[in-house]
DNA sequence: TAAATATAGATAATAATTATCCGCTGAAAA
DNA sequence: TTTTCAGCGGATAATTATTATCTATATTTA
């Protein structure tokens, strides 16, 4: 997905919405769909403050709350960690952590939704979403 | 899984770890292993507190940490709402969580570990163990 | 029974996230 | 251009599950 097709794409969303697109919260968007990573929100305010040193953290919470109403980012939360985030893909997809160095890569699958409806379908259970998370050790930290 | 059992077996490892086996801490262990559904730490505090009417809901998280240790209690972390424990199956499986009251059942489902070498295997990651929270309306909520 | 130490209970601390408050800003209408 | 008005930014307080701390007590073993 290009970043800045996606950067387009969420600020029409967003004014549509009847929201408004201010500096700080396209630098957010900005910060969010080029990172091809997986961001926390001090991450992200790190790299706001850059450009906009009198951000407080809040204004990055909030903006990252309004993505989440529309449906266009991805949080991963973690009791301790806290919360990581993907504005690149929204939908839920399985992920590779590594417990070491707490990278966070993405994987992805074919008929993944076919076994969830095989889990579902005996207790009629009507799926909405999913949260598929592998735990254990990079290729880097594995050699350690 | 036999209650009974799990508790005898339990307390065994607890002994031979050289930790001891309380009053408390073993009604604790029961209201876990009887309980078939996915109680909180609270829950569990509310259970203990008939029997011992002091217990300090610390207590319940110590002897949760102790379990945790020991790979004997399966911990569901949500970000929010806390934390859901399952004390009598411990290794990890998938779970199908209603989010409108909040139930959580238990699904099983064969050659996922198969499924999960074979998004680990391109990354040259080394698994360790996963997590798998599929989240919709069970069939009671979904009717109305 | 006595000694050694893990534990219970009470309470304070932690930390990510959310709520609150207020002044400001930008867009739309007049 | 001016006015209006709601959304937003920034600072800070509040929230809340969990963990840490501390001391008296209870448990295990010899």
């Amino acid at each position: 997905m290009d970043s800045e097709k996606r950067l387009e794409y969420l600020s029409r969303v967003i004014r549509e919405r009847g929201n408004r697109l201010t500096p700080q919260r396209l630098a957010i968007l900005r910060a969010l769909v080029d990172n091809d990573g997986h961001p926390s929100a001090e991450d992200i305010h790190k790299e706001i403050l850059r450009d906009f040193p009198t951000t407080s953290l809040a204004t990055v919470y909030k903006t990252i709350t309004l993505l989440k109403d529309i449906g266009e980012i991805l949080e991963l939360g973690f009791g301790d960690d806290g919360s990581r985030f993907d504005g690149r893909k929204p939908y839920p997809h399985p992920h590779l952590i590594c417990t070491q160095c707490g990278q966070i890569l993405d994987s992805e699958v074919d008929n993944l939704d076919k076994l969830i409806d095989s889990l579902a379908f005996p207790n009629q259970f009507s799926v909405k979403t999913h949260r598929f998370d592998i735990f254990g050790l990079c290729s880097d930290c594995a050699q350690k």
